[in-house]
DNA sequence: TGTACATCAGTGAACGCGCGTTCACTGATGTAC
DNA sequence: TGTACATCAGTGAACGCGCGTTCACTGATGTAC
């Protein structure tokens, strides 16, 4: 009887993966659009159609990439959040915000090709979906803690929302899964968009001139962001 | 005496405009990365090389285009702010982000080339810095005239901030052109951080399932990061 | 106003390159009896 | 445990394509006298 895992199998495990880290590689050089298949087979050292025994197309080499991807920055987010004491909401918001950062600094071509310009021609299946709210699910997380711990407290908005915004978000609101206003969703959906909206100013070069000190600002803003929200 | 200019720099301006036009087109639909000269010279109906005759190179062509972007989507913003009465600082704020959404949804491409991820190998020079601060001049300007007009007060702020930062504001201190704290300063890069943010996750399609009335989302929480700078 | 020369736009061929993908093949690994 | 067959990984050649850029050229437009 063979190993539950052949040989055969644990090799192209193996192989599968040092394709992916060659692609990766190809990425950080020459960005998305840049990366190809006869340079990745190259350097891993295999003829380019022998490539083709482990991706079907250039496509689906991008995608298992792009979930990659978030996965990568997902987990950076979970492990981040998890190192914390779960009763201090503040820490685990600018540990979590600082861990996503950290990761896009150290992985720019990676996190292009998640939140940067979409490649053209490229459409992202769905089995890209679920790794993507990964982070989201993380954030969510944190302020939904911090109303079960009474560190905020959710009064249902003075703000006027209009009846179109207020249908939008009853998505967001499964995945906060429990009683929220719509005020203190949109205040959560804010506050995710401009953490990456700050991230993506900063490295693609919107910041220079500006802003010299990127850690600090970044953790100031995240700081005044929380606030926002109505994290301590 | 030949006209000041001549039929010959005549042509030559259209046919340097027609080249831009078809290359943005080319941009619409392949984009940055597949921008290729051959192509636009096929669209303008000109052999290859004699596109060598307007621009020097593939990247000169792409300046161009990222020069073009940053003025359009300036020259939008101030048309839409010049249109409202100087001291209703609310129609003026709210115009000016509508108007640039407005454009970075209808020029999907040009937005991405400019504020999405950089092309790689490809270095922005110096001519490009200037039309690329001008949204920035007006969202500023809109804040400096609500302060000149007593209509938001600036006081110097509750907020704790670090020195680096304190430091960095220099600059845009010298686009404010007038005193600020630098509470207010934070707040208003803040604000653009947010109104780029939102506009990059909606085009690049990270709100899709969370949010699908865009145009009221949008609308309703760039009014809120008014209310976050001081703004009425 | 007319001629001689200089400038410039556009041509067409060529260089050298890399790409994604297909296909018939060899040889090694796995499977069934 | 050994043999016969099936599966699979990797090869190498080929197809058909497009790219940026250079270069010697022709013919038209502009300039100076």
């Amino acid at each position: 009887m063979p190993p539950a895992t052949s040989v055969r199998a644990r090799v192209r495990a193996e192989l599968t993966d040092e394709i992916k880290v060659a692609a990766r590689r190809q990425l950080a050089v020459e960005g998305a659009s840049g990366l190809s298949l006869r340079a990745v087979a190259r350097e891993v050292g295999l003829v380019s159609s022998a490539v083709y025994r482990y991706f079907p197309s250039r496509d689906e080499l991008l995608t298992a990439l792009i979930i990659d991807a978030y996965n990568a920055v997902g987990e950076a987010a979970e492990k981040a959040d998890a190192a914390c004491r779960r009763n201090d909401i503040e820490k685990r918001w600018m540990a979590t915000c600082r861990a996503i950062r950290a990761w896009a600094v150290s992985n720019l071509q990676e996190y292009g090709l998640v939140y940067g310009t979409p490649v053209p021609d490229y459409r992202a299946p769905e089995e890209t979906i679920v790794p993507a709210t990964r982070v989201t699910v993380v954030l969510i997380g944190i302020i939904r803690d911090a109303l079960e711990f009474g560190v905020i407290t959710d009064q249902s908005g003075d703000q006027s929302i209009p009846r179109s915004i207020r249908s939008d978000l009853s998505v967001a609101r499964t995945f906060f899964g429990g009683a929220v206003s719509d005020d203190l969703l949109i205040r959560a959906l804010m506050a995710w968009t401009h953490l990456f909206g700050a991230i993506s100013f900063e490295l693609f070069g919107h910041r220079v001139g500006t802003v010299s000190d990127h850690d600090a600002f970044f953790d100031h803003e995240m700081r005044r962001i929380a606030h926002f929200v109505g994290l301590p």
